[in-house]
DNA sequence: AATCTATATCGGAAAATATCAATATAGAGG
DNA sequence: CCTCTATATTGATATTTTCCGATATAGATT
């Protein structure tokens, strides 16, 4: 039972904000958009609170407010390493949107 | 020169509310959702700001307000007859936004 | 164990959004 | 031309979102 974009709203929500946009767009390419980490594979783990927070010029607080927004909608997940949080795009789930949109836009015709 | 999800912004801020997301879904198959029309057919000319209006349960002025949202991020198109405005869903927009998610999708793989 | 580091939580202020009632407008139909 | 109908605009209020400073927490490092 799929109930088109009204499923969709709580991604959509968070997708919907020009700073958490920003940051998947990065998190989608780490490799390119942030420096090698001590701990934790960019790629594999994910990329720390404290780079983001960085590469935004928005404060810690609202950086982390953020990521749990994103993590709450399914967009990233996050992996705990010492005493860093890692977060990373979550593909399967930007693939369902994907696939929500196509369903939309074919149902029209 | 795509820069992902920060472009889809606007349409996606559009979409991230429940009472538009609704709309949209009924948008795509208005034969299902709404009566016939006596100017305007449902299919080709879309379904006008009444029918929307008295579906949603919203005031007028409220759902007009709405309708003017999803048009201006390229949601919808409208289509003047008489009296009446008729909204109808932009499928190409749709097949672009998902086009945009699976782009984000492949990226992260 | 003391300190340092990275992230989380809290509380509050400012900005943006959603909503409606009242009213305006534009055009159709008599 | 007068009235009626469908939608748009205005102005005001309530809610939600965004953001930061201050502080808490958890765990690493010395």
């Amino acid at each position: 039972m799929n109930n088109g974009f009204v499923d969709m709203v709580p991604a959509l929500r968070a997708l919907a904000n020009p700073h958490r946009a920003q940051i998947m767009d990065w998190l989608l390419d780490p490799l390119t958009h942030f420096p090698p980490q001590r701990d934790g594979c960019r790629l594999k783990d994910g990329v720390c609170v404290g780079f983001i927070t960085d590469k935004t010029g928005l404060s810690q607080p609202t950086v982390t407010s953020h990521m749990k927004a994103l993590e709450a909608a399914g967009l990233v997940t996050s992996k705990k390493i010492k005493n860093w949080v890692f977060y990373k795009a979550d593909a399967a789930q930007l693939q369902a949107l994907s696939a929500g949109f196509d369903q939309g836009a074919r149902t029209q015709s």
